[in-house]
DNA sequence: ACAATCAATCTTGTATACAAGATTTTTCTT
DNA sequence: AAGAAAAATCTTGTATACAAGATTGATTGT
């Protein structure tokens, strides 16, 4: 009926998009019975989800969904933000047209769905796209899965903030800056943009009241 | 007997020292066996290892030690240069006397290294500690540890790479220097020299050659 | 009424039997 | 002898029974 993968992707999709709050109780014997499938299989997938942080184990006492952990967040953040800069860098000296296009249409979808209803999501969604798609075009393809991997955390984190009014237009130029100055070749700006595209308002106390019920203590 | 964590790690040092060398067969009942455990905590192991890539399943057929991923290697080295550069600069601002001693020390234990016997396992031991303390003065253990997890092909392409004649002084040297523009502030230098400490020489024809039978295709 | 103890019932962890696919060996046919 | 088909024997994958710890609730004694 379903494979492990199919499993695992519904899971990894419920507990990415808040449907199950951090704190939810995911019994195995539950899951075996909903799926159609014996508890052994579901174990497989459950342990794979524990070490990519989307859930916590505690033995012979139940599985539930992590709660957001803001260190996580703000190491995840610096990562990438080292990254990125690296990357753009990279970019700027040798960006096709061809890409350049594709990143610019991207960003056209992005300015279209600022205006949608739920906006945030499919907004979201092509905000991953565009940094992506610059992790591709470097040839680093990799590191964008490596800190996929790791990143369960941040972006249930940006869900959550995304919600700020405001945010997705600021987003949305700073995307497009990001474009001018590789096309320019302006390294000396590259740096300071990314940082604060990535940074910008960590751990503000605002967040950490609003959404107390699901960040970790 | 032995515990889950005492397997793994034993696992993982026997993988890492090459004294398995990619493409060894690891049977589920023959490790059972060994360990006098039942096939299921083994197979949890196992999933645990395949997915930090120490070792590939193939569904039905068998387990085998991984080969080294070049590619992999070079992708985890342009992140921790990109990483390491940022982590520098970061300490040159703000690096307390007390811990340059101790970043001075590890590299007195290194010097002393490079003329014992078995000098590559314990100058590459001390080689890591001295860059993992880097991470941890930084406040940036938990990228250390992500890093790790998916550092099986780096760490045993190093441990080929370290027996060149005239590496390891070239390696002190460079970490010495790293010391040297961490107190003098001299952020400019910091990035060239970066760069060359971790990247130098990947990918040399002479050495894929050397070692075909270890590397993936 | 209250507290402590014991028992029932949850949970996940382990062992084992069986299923299903891949490989090797054997056997039979030509 | 050679080749193909079939069977035996590997491998890991799944289902299930049982073990052991944790929690909950009932029961019993004061």
């Amino acid at each position: 009926m379903y494979t492990k993968e199919q499993i695992m992707d519904l899971l990894k999709k419920d507990i990415l998009s808040l449907k199950w709050k951090p704190g939810t109780i995911l019994s195995e014997t539950a899951l075996s019975e909903r799926f159609q499938l014996s508890r052994t299989p579901l174990r497989d997938v459950l342990k794979q989800l524990s070490l990519a942080s989307y859930i916590d184990i505690y033995p012979k006492k139940g599985n539930i969904v992590s709660y957001i952990d803001l260190d996580s967040v703000e190491q995840i953040i610096y990562l990438r933000s080292a990254l990125e800069k690296e990357i753009l860098k990279d970019l700027s000296a040798q960006l096709a047209l061809k890409d350049l296009h594709e990143l610019k249409d991207i960003l056209d979808r992005q300015k279209a769905a600022i205006q949608g209803e739920d906006a945030a999501d499919e907004f979201l969604c092509l905000d991953d796209l565009f940094h992506q798609m610059m992790y591709i075009l470097a040839g680093r393809e990799f590191l964008w899965d490596l800190i996929q991997q790791s990143n369960v955390h941040y972006l249930r984190y940006r869900k959550l903030h995304m919600q700020k009014i405001g945010k997705l237009e600021e987003i949305w130029r700073e995307h497009q800056l990001m474009l001018e100055y590789m096309v320019n070749q302006d390294t000396a700006k590259i740096d300071e943009l990314v940082h604060h595209h990535l940074r910008d308002d960590m751990n503000s106390l605002e967040f950490i009241n609003k959404f107390s019920e699901y960040i970790k203590k």
